[in-house]
DNA sequence: GCCTTTCTTGAGTGATCACTCAAATATATA
DNA sequence: TATATATTTGAGTGATCACTCAAGAAAGGC
C-alpha cells in the first residue's frame, strides 16, 4: 500500500557510528546526525525515536562488528596468530574512522554522568575481554603457548594494551604500529 | 582600597581539574563549575575569563603536578624504581579523582573539533613521553637496564601501557592494579 | 563618619540543544 | 485513476547552553 523508505537502515546506522565514534556523544548534535544521514528531523525521529537509541544501536553494531572480525580471523589463522595479527589490522583498517576503541571512548564520557550507554560499553567491554580470554584458551589447547600461563590474565593485560594502542593511534599512526609490533612480539614470547 | 576576593584561586582550579577531569568538557555546565566553585556567573567571568580559560588553566595545572611527582619521586628514589612504581601511585592517588589520563580524554574529545584544547594536550602529552624518555636514559646512565635498549621506544611503549592502564582503572581498580605490577614487573626484566 | 574601588549577585541575553507535529508528497493496492 | 497509508518536510517547541551586565554589598583609605 504505502511508499517505502528511501534509506537503507544499515548504512544509516554505520555511518551514524562513524560520527558517534570520532565525535563523541555530547560532541555529535542532532544537526551532525542530519546532515550526515541526509535526514530531516522528522524522518530522523520516526526512524530511531531518539539520539540514545541511534546510539546504542551504532555501539552495538560496532562491538559486534568487532567480535565477528577477530573470530573470522582466529577461525582463519588459528588463536594465538589471530591475537598477534588483531592489533595491526585494527590500526589499518577504515583509513578515515576514528581509532581509539568507541567502547571506552563511550564508558570515558558518560560512566560519570550514570548513562545507560556507559553501562552497555561497560557490558560489550567485558564480553570482547572474555573472547580475548577464550582466545588464549584455544592458543593453550593448541600448543602455541604454555600451559602454565592463566588465560584471564592474559586477556586482561591484552584488553589494556589494546585500549592504550588505540589511544597512542589517535595521536600518531607511527608510534601505533610500533607498538602493535611490540604487542605481537610479546605473545611470540609466551 | 578596597576588598579582597574571598576565595583561594589556586584551590579553585583544583577542583575545577576534578570536574573537568571526571566529566570531560562538553560534560561539565557552567551551572556544574558554578556549584562546584561556589561562584556566581559574575564572578566566574571576572575570575577567568570563559569555560575554556579556566579548562587550560586546570589542564596544565594537572601536567604539571603529574610531571612534579614522577620527577620528584625519581629524585628520591632512582630513575628506574621511579618509572617502576609510578602507575602503582597513579592508581592509590586521590580516591576519588578520576582515573583514566586528563590529557588523553581531553584529546580524545575534543581533537574531532579542531579544539584548540586538543593540541595543547596533545603538546602535554609530548612532554610527558620526553619525560619518560629521559627517566629510561638515566636509568641506562645508572646501570640498571641494558645498553642496547632505545629509551625512546621504551618510553613510547611505556606511555601506552599508562594509558590502557588508566582506562582500565576507570572500570575496575584491582584489574588496573594487577596490570600496574605487571608493567613494573616488565620494566624489572630490561 | 564618608568615599572610592572592587567583589558579589542574579536576572537576562541570544544561540543551540534534542525533539515534535501537522501539512505536503509519494507509492502501492484496488 | 482513486484511495489509503506511509514517508518526507521544516517551522516551531521549551530547555539549557555559555555568557553579560547593571545594581547592590563590602572593605580599604581618609
Amino acid at each position: 500500500m504505502p511508499r517505502k523508505p528511501s534509506f537503507d537502515r544499515d548504512d544509516l546506522i554505520n555511518r551514524a557510528r562513524d560520527v558517534f565514534w570520532s565525535r563523541g556523544w555530547a560532541g555529535t548534535s542532532l544537526k551532525d546526525l542530519e546532515e550526515t544521514l541526509k535526514l530531516k528531523p522528522g524522518s530522523f525521529y520516526a526512524a530511531f525515536g531518539s539520539k540514545d537509541a541511534l546510539y546504542e544501536l551504532a555501539l552495538e553494531k560496532y562491538a559486534e562488528d568487532g567480535r565477528a572480525r577477530l573470530e573470522a580471523l582466529a577461525s582463519e589463522v588459528g588463536a594465538l596468530e589471530a591475537l598477534k595479527s588483531h592489533p595491526k589490522r585494527i590500526l589499518d583498517s577504515d583509513a578515515n574512522a576514528a581509532k581509539a576503541c568507541m567502547l571506552a571512548k563511550t564508558y570515558l564520557e558518560l560512566h560519570t554522568h550514570d548513562h545507560p550507554l556507559a553501562d552497555r560499553a561497560d557490558t560489550l567491554l567485558s564480553g570482547m575481554e572474555t573472547l580475548f580470554e577464550d582466545l588464549f584458551h584455544r592458543a593453550q589447547t593448541d600448543g602455541d603457548i604454555a600451559n602454565d600461563r592463566d588465560p584471564k590474565r592474559l586477556a586482561r593485560r591484552y584488553q589494556s594494551d589494546l585500549l592504550g594502542m588505540r589511544v597512542t593511534a589517535e595521536r600518531s599512526k607511527p608510534d601505533a604500529l610500533a607498538i602493535a609490533e611490540e604487542i605481537a612480539d610479546g605473545l611470540s614470547a609466551l
